[in-house]
DNA sequence: CGCCCGACCGACCGATCGGTCGGGGGCCTC
DNA sequence: GAGGCCCCCGACCGATCGGTCGGTCGGGCG
């Protein structure tokens, strides 16, 4: 995280712009969008809070940003599961691993994944370039998993569940779980983001729904 | 919701306190504690804002009145379900059945609980009276559906699951499932809250999570 | 009638909000 | 060495924040 970056002329470019955008995903990630105040963000970074404006036009940018980062971050990651050539039952089981592994890496992403889904989405509505970027990864990310249910449907080996109502528990079996700092910290009675904790997430989500949902 | 209050002698008291709750409870659920300000709760309800402090003692206050009133609802409907004389599986069914029509007649409760419980709390820490007593209906909440887990564990009519990350589970699917807005209802085409969407959440979470959980 | 009191109000407080502006310093290129 | 660009800054803006204060009003009660 502290790295020498400066001391880098090729790539310095992961200096101000992306520490703002870490700092941001921090606080945001934990006390929301309103409830954080660009003066503390310029502090976490160590500019003055003038400086964020030279990187990004307005608070609502920003977020939008942030948020691109960490849906581009998941898509990446669930996309090559969707579309490879195994059976739908394993295809299911590593895009859990998958969902998992990537929210569990960066501890961040849950709780502001949670936060946008449960406002009332004042961003995808905007005319702000990079929020609808954002919708659009967020869509290709639920058309993945809704395929890949799909076909286990139609090849038999997946009950008829309604997809939509799976879809929701699927994401409240995992984004919510990391997202539920120290409450669910309280419940595990260990971090949420323990390599423990994480393994032993995988194996109950993946016994409890695949016995669920298997025909 | 606007009937004529004034006129009642006897029970007058749901006039202006109970207002506000409510509508600092719509408010508060969509937006965030941050992101309603007084001035717009106190104008929903038709008053002046320095009046919301003859009510209530500060914006936290209120805010953790809220908290509780959510939360011993929550409660006072779960409860004889733990305590009552059935079997472990019939008990899980009717609990699950019962918190999700408690969080579908009162559409913001979801989003409330799940803010709070995504939020690193500020709330339970305080030494506001209020809070405490909503932490402790919280665990109250909690430790009826743990026990409710360990008995059937303890039968052999459930696996051996973890219970700390089966409450999580529940939670996700449930809580998370009616705070999800708009984005719910996008995902099922139609509103999270109709009398169908809430009979088919009903059924996919029993089949899936019973099947998924027995032994 | 006179008195009290709960409910309510507008004006106001210091602090902080997101955002603007003019300028300064380092570094690269003519 | 003179410009140009990038990065950054402090001072400042109007608006809004949570909260306080003094005071008005009306109904119940002696």
């Amino acid at each position: 995280m502290e790295q020498a970056l400066a001391t880098n002329p090729l790539v310095d470019l992961p200096s101000s712009r992306e520490k703002i955008l870490d700092v941001a995903e921090q606080l945001f990630s934990r006390r929301g969008y309103a409830g954080v105040g660009l003066r503390e963000v310029a502090d976490g970074v160590g500019l003055g809070k003038s400086s964020l404006f030279h990187h990004f036009r307005s608070k609502d940018q920003l977020y939008a940003e942030l948020l691109g980062r960490v849906l581009r971050r998941l898509r990446n990651q669930l996309r090559p599961i969707v579309t490879a050539e195994l059976a739908p039952a394993e295809k299911l089981v590593r895009w859990i691993e998958a969902l998992v592994d990537a929210l569990a890496e960066q501890p961040a992403s849950a709780r502001l994944l949670v936060r946008e889904l449960v406002e009332d989405g004042q961003f995808q509505s905007e005319e702000l370039p990079e929020a609808v970027e954002a919708t659009q990864v967020l869509s290709e990310i639920l058309g993945g998993i809704r395929q890949l249910l799909a076909e286990g449907i139609e090849q038999g080996v997946f009950r008829q569940v309604s997809i939509p109502h799976t879809v929701q528990t699927l994401i409240g079996a995992t984004v919510y779980h990391f997202a539920s700092g120290e409450f669910g910290d309280g419940l595990l009675g260990r971090s949420l983001f323990s390599a423990e904790a994480v393994k032993t997430r995988k194996q109950e989500l993946i016994a409890t729904l695949q016995q669920g949902w298997m025909a």
